[in-house]
DNA sequence: AAATATATACGAAGCGCTTCGTATTTGCAA
DNA sequence: TTGCAAATACGAAGCGCTTCGTATATATTT
């Protein structure tokens, strides 16, 4: 299981979420400023190069985090693991290395800067109930 | 606010729970595997140089990351930003490249992984339930 | 067909983090 | 005082990530 660099992941967000993608088309994506709801990433200072973007993928496809089809001329990549997936693997390393792998400490840090909304409080009370729920009955 | 590399932040850690330390003392902590209750780090497969620690030592002096005390031949370091702190922006920063910001993702990511135990749950939702309050009087 | 545009491949430089070897200084003991 | 132990200072190598220049192949256009 290996975890993306942060440059492998904002490749990796643009392919999940625009599905299968070439090169061209991730780079573009990279420059160009869409910020899709979740995705929320600024937009680069500098322009990305092209080559820099192939040869990043050429890493991604060597390490296994992409897959590629080369059957036309411009080949097509998509991300090899889910989003969820990677994200468990991230918050695995962080929280360890940072929190010394307490999960716990870690949420209680994130919900004590006070950003999160009444619904998203709502939610993950919801979640928490639900886990209680679970571990009773388990 | 600059954030601590993954090897400072186990320098960090150690400045953390034993207060002032001398760079001896420092890495002798990292080589001796005393698993501190909330600091659970795996002790290195291969013991750390001596002159490592040092030199990582100095780094985060120029950083700012650290201050020490040159009036004895042992410089004592000790650090400069607390627990708290430091961790908020490792936070911070993970959150923006790994969930594009959103806290409650991570939240929901974390507690899903389902190792917390009832207690730690209980505890959580006792936050979240403060922190609802706090915005009702908002 | 020739010229132009666009694709991949590849090597290498730049940068930050980590590690270590070595020189130098300072204190302590024989 | 002479020698040994232990500390700091410093330079540089190694490694991974990122970036880019350039070579080469393949379409596309004129």
């Amino acid at each position: 299981m290996l975890s993306p660099t942060d440059g492998e992941l904002s490749i990796l967000r643009v392919l999940w979420d625009a599905g299968p993608l070439t090169v061209r088309e991730v780079n573009d994506r990279l420059n160009r400023r869409l910020r899709n709801k979740q995705t929320a990433e600024a937009p680069p200072d500098k322009p990305i190069g092209y080559t820099t973007t192939l040869k990043l993928m050429q890493v991604m496809a060597d390490k296994g985090l992409v897959h590629r089809d080369t059957s036309s001329r411009s080949h097509v990549y998509t991300a090899a693991a889910g989003r969820e997936r990677t994200q468990q693997g991230l918050l695995r390393r962080f929280v360890q290395s940072t929190f010394g792998g307490s999960r716990t400490q870690l949420v209680l840090r994130a919900l004590g800067e006070g950003d999160a909304s009444a619904a998203e409080l709502a939610e993950i009370k919801r979640l928490i109930e639900k886990l209680e729920n679970e571990d009773r009955h388990a």
